[in-house]
RNA sequence: GUCCCCGUAGCCCAAUUGGAUAGAGCGCUGGCCUCCGAAGCCAGAGGUUGCAGGUUCGAAUCCUGCCGGGGACGCCA
């Protein structure tokens, strides 16, 4: 069963592309070469178009229509397409067969778990690092797309059979952890004696006055530091309290991650504590390999190719001047144990692109180092920032960092409203339930749907527009279908029988096309989301889709279809809410919705 | 000052990385509910892809130089 769907479900473009590159390797005698296969830019070009014929013919110096001519003379594809034509300077214009399209369709039907979907033939062990919080901070607003890109990125690896590991590289052991604990012992002194009493409320006001105070008051500052020191040497009492800190800042995020469909749990923390023991020895090892060297009295490492204001060599800082580690160092220490213990053979690192310069640094220094063998692949994926409608980044009023639970409070809040405007009948829970799927989706959504690297405008009305590239109108396409099913089960239509024993369909009008030949794409669309880690890809796809359903559903009658068409056209209804859901919830992690 | 990213329709964004006549949405104009959910659909107007050169069959995409915006650049993460 495996071994046949991974022959024949593999996505046409790349049936295509490979039948063509060996076809062109064998009239140009050049070897390999990429036919260039992409999807047609224009629907009156057909399908797909290989455009490789014309950078092999500026290879070969001939003439790209006459070569063009000799590959369509070779070429088989009649079990995929019509004759391929040529068209222009040497495009190969390729239409798909009504056949072809319909026994891809029921091949797809029968793959309940995989919508027809092939897993790599390649597994690999790959290493996701994400969402990283700072511990005894709550959540805000800067820590949305790395928590929802790592997801989705694990998420579409995990569909594609690799193993992921997903690592949240929290904040837990800077200097503002000795504050936090100082503070704690003289405002709750009850937790030295049971520290299961810490209850902080508000983890944002509870830094605050740790802040304030230590800003204040100069013994207390003294505290604070000794008390860092009395952590990183591993006091007992003092490692008591922080670890109640760290637990009680979990129950803080825990939720946000739930809320948030964001696959992580406290198993998948790899926070800065667990490496510290292992920093001393990373600055020791790249000393002695002559890699790390003093200067003005911090420990650094130049790597080739990065220069300062001055002109300088810039320097990675593994170790300050008074001794202690920095993000750099713990990167470092991650990367190694990652590769060697983990056996990564892939790290991803989700991340503001602010930091790209310092992911460079620290990837050159730990191929310097040797620790980056052959076949391990560091990526450093990186995305803008989140701007308010001022063009700045986004913040509250008074200039804070939105808090992304009061955030997504606010989605639900402003879903739950046009619920109650549009659907007032349904049951209380139902619309709580409805509320948050399109709330939360509509976040999230409208985050996917930017270009990665790009900042974007935060925009609750826009996200939340039921018409547009939205969430919700991607979910109210999903609910349409659903409605026909609940239709025909009172009309006695029972839609289960109609399409277990369909063997053929009847493929006729354009909309229907368009719509099958729009469903067949999915896995190719997966690959190129894959590729490049960017999930606007899928976004785009899956708006595309619920266009076409639409037009679909305007112009093709389902359940008064008679008998000869209406099999075909619940496989279609079927196929694309199996489409919607699986893109929606299974690889980005929204909800969808029987009702809305 | 050096380096990195960006500049596309009135607005907000795409363009699968060098392919054909640059696409969607919002907004605007007009049409479609006796009909499976109108939170919808159909049609239309709207562009010298910041500017100027260059590379080639072919450039929003690559190269050079300007202009404008954002970011990074020794002891933060």
């Amino acid at each position: 069963m495996d071994d046949r769907v991974n022959i024949t479900m593999k996505p046409v473009i790349d049936i295509l592309e490979e039948r063509i590159s060996l076809a062109l390797a064998d009239v140009t005698g050049l070897g390999p070469l990429p036919a260039l296969v992409k999807p047609a830019t224009d629907a009156k070009f057909g399908d797909y178009q290989a455009n490789g014929v014309m950078a092999a013919a500026k290879k070969l110096k001939t003439n790209p229509r006459a070569l063009a001519e000799k590959l369509v003379a070779q070429l088989k594809l009649d079990d995929i397409c019509m004759p391929p034509e040529i068209a222009g300077p040497g495009f190969i214009n390729l239409r798909l067969k009504t056949d072809f399209l319909t026994g891809n369709l029921l091949e797809i039907n029968a793959d309940t778990a995989h919508l027809g979907i092939s897993r790599t033939e390649n597994p690999k062990t790959i290493v996701v690092d994400f969402s990283c919080p700072n511990i005894a901070k709550q959540m805000h607003v800067g820590h949305l797309r790395s928590t929802i890109i790592g997801d989705s990125i694990c998420r579409i690896l995990d569909f594609q059979g690799h193993k992921v590991i997903r690592q949240n590289h929290i904040g837990d052991w800077g200097t503002q952890f000795g504050m936090l604990i100082a503070y704690l012992k003289q405002a709750n002194p009850e937790v030295i004696e049971d520290p299961d009493s810490i209850h902080i409320a508000d983890l944002e006001q509870f830094y605050k006055n740790a802040k304030a105070r230590c800003d204040a008051n100069e013994d207390f500052a003294v505290l604070s530091r000794q008390e860092v020191v009395a952590l990183h040497a591993g006091n007992k009492e003092t490692l008591n309290v922080w670890r109640h800190i760290v637990d009680e800042s979990r129950s803080h995020y825990q939720p946000v991650y739930d809320i948030l469909d964001v696959n992580l749990h406290q198993a998948n923390e790899r926070g800065e504590s667990f490496y510290a023991d292992r920093l001393s020895g990373i600055v020791e090892e790249l000393k002695q390999k002559g890699i790390a060297v003093e200067s003005d009295g911090a420990t650094c490492v130049f790597p080739e190719g990065f220069t300062n204001k001055q002109g300088e060599p810039l320097p990675f800082i593994i170790q300050k001047s008074d001794g202690a580690f920095l993000y750099a160092t713990t990167d470092l220490a991650a990367i190694k144990y990652r590769i060697d213990e983990l056996k990564a053979d892939k790290i991803i690192y989700v991340t503001d692109a602010r930091q790209k310069l310092h992911f460079e640094m620290l990837f050159a220094t730990a191929r310097l180092a040797g620790w980056v063998h052959a076949g391990v692949e560091l990526v450093h994926v990186a995305f803008g920032t989140v701007l308010g409608e001022n063009n700045r980044p986004l913040k509250t009023r008074s200039g804070e960092n939105v808090k992304l639970k009061e955030l997504l409070d606010e989605a639900i809040q402003r879903a739950r409203a046009v619920v109650e405007e549009k659907n007032p009948e349904l049951a209380e829970a139902k619309k709580e339930r409805i509320a948050e799927a399109v709330g939360v989706g509509a976040v999230k959504y409208a985050d996917y749907s930017n270009n990665r690297t790009s900042d974007y405008v935060f925009s609750f009305d826009k996200m939340l527009a039921m018409d547009g590239n939205t969430a919700p109108y991607m979910q109210y396409a999903y609910a349409r279908v659903k409605s026909i099913e609940r239709k025909a089960a009172k009309k006695d239509v029972d839609v289960e029988s109609e399409l277990a024993g369909i063997t053929d369909l009847n493929l006729s009008e354009p909309a229907e096309l368009d719509l099958a030949k729009h469903l067949i794409r999915y896995g190719e669309i997966i690959e190129s989301a894959f590729a490049d880690c960017r999930p606007n890809y899928l976004t785009q796809y899956l708006y595309e889709l619920a266009q076409k359903f639409s037009a679909f559903y305007n112009a093709c009658p389902v359940l008064a279809a008679d008998k000869a068409t209406r099999p075909t056209r619940l496989l279609l209804c079927d196929l694309t809410a199996r489409t919607i859901r699986h893109g929606l919830s299974e690889l980005l992690g929204i909800r969808v919705v029987e009702q809305m």
